[in-house]
DNA sequence: CGTCTATTTGAATGTACTCAAAAGCGGTGG
DNA sequence: CCACCGCTTTTGAGTACATTCAAATAGACG
């Protein structure tokens, strides 16, 4: 199986030599998931840290009054899992799905602990993803702190580049807050190129 | 100096040995900050981490209309920083600032390298605190997504117990994203009590 | 005591939601 | 290949949530 493309991830934070490649590919496992398939079931422990190579897939829960939230997007070259889930081994509150037919690469739980052990240095990957993964989160939080539906929506254009054209109009909304029927208005009337 | 309650909250995480407490308070710093003083400008790197000993800290940004949202308090016994800036250090986007005397404990970014090398422990320690901060960030995107302003100030209200008499209304408002005038009227016309 | 800021209250406005109905679009089966 | 079904998108009317602005009141602090 080709793993280029996540080492090629991987070696952005940290400098992996032969036999930290073998053994860290060793632990690794490719799948092929079709559309609409789920990778998480929220309430069951989240297992494995997943890696997209191709596809695209969401995150999200079910809200007190019953709407679907989708906490982020995943796309190629990108990383997903249920962070609280996946260390502490707690419950999922996410669910997470395919939204293309996906080819992901998994890393499970259980080997966690070893690849930690007998490479260190993942130690520190992990914190540093960890530390984007953050830094991601803040910016979502200011987001919608001060602006309004309009400029979260031109923002996620920017913070997830070309991924819109893969989306329905009624994931984009919900993963802004917004109803569907408002994302359509704002789209259509407006005025997105011209002010602001 | 009296370390005690910092090495209490570390070793609910990891375990120390005599040496290792040593020389981790080798590296800590106490201080005594007045109120309305600022531990960070932003725009500067930030080159502490912060644990409040005692007192109340607001971390805040001012946004594009020039109004002040406060990202995140710290009381007693919690850690506050920020993140990006102190780990990749880069110009700080937060101002950090105290709203009452307060007494902090420093941990110098410039030892954190050798903190981790000769402590590997550490290491899994601040992965464990970036955890827990990053699921707090995750119940607040969860709430600006789903819930009205009502329910997020009650959710405030439990995320953080008995902080509400020690800050303004406005403060309070500041960190929910809503006018002061707004949340004014929730309080007092409601119905925080009866109903939802 | 006076000044400065925070809080309250109300009116007018804007932003976003719900509900409903119509139109569009994609996939499936006959 | 077409017709139908189900889902998404659009549009509009009415409503609810939240903001701005302004003015009055209350509190905090030197």
């Amino acid at each position: 199986m080709d793993y280029n493309s996540i080492l090629k991830k991987v070696q952005q934070y940290i400098i992996l030599n032969e036999q930290e490649i073998d053994f860290f590919t060793s632990v690794l496992s490719f799948k092929k998931v079709k559309k609409k398939e789920f990778i998480l079931n929220s309430g069951k422990v989240c297992s494995n840290y997943y890696y997209v190579v191709k596809g695209c897939i969401k995150k999200y829960y079910i809200n007190s009054e019953g709407k679907e939230r989708i906490f982020e997007f995943a796309i190629e070259n990108q990383w997903i899992s249920d962070q609280n889930s996946f260390w502490i081994q707690t419950p999922s509150i996410f669910d997470i799905e395919t939204i293309e037919d996906t080819e992901i690469i998994q890393l499970k739980r259980i080997d966690i602990e070893p690849l930690l052990t007998r490479i260190p240095k993942f130690e520190r990957y992990f914190r540093l993803i960890g530390n984007d993964l953050l830094f991601k989160q803040e910016r979502r939080i200011k987001q919608n702190l001060s602006c309004s539906a309009k400029e979260r929506y031109k923002d996620f254009l920017q913070d997830y580049p070309n991924i819109e054209p893969r989306l329905s109009q009624r994931q984009v909304a919900s993963y802004l807050g917004v109803s569907p029927e408002f994302l359509s208005s704002l789209r259509n009337k407006s005025n997105l190129i011209s002010n602001t």
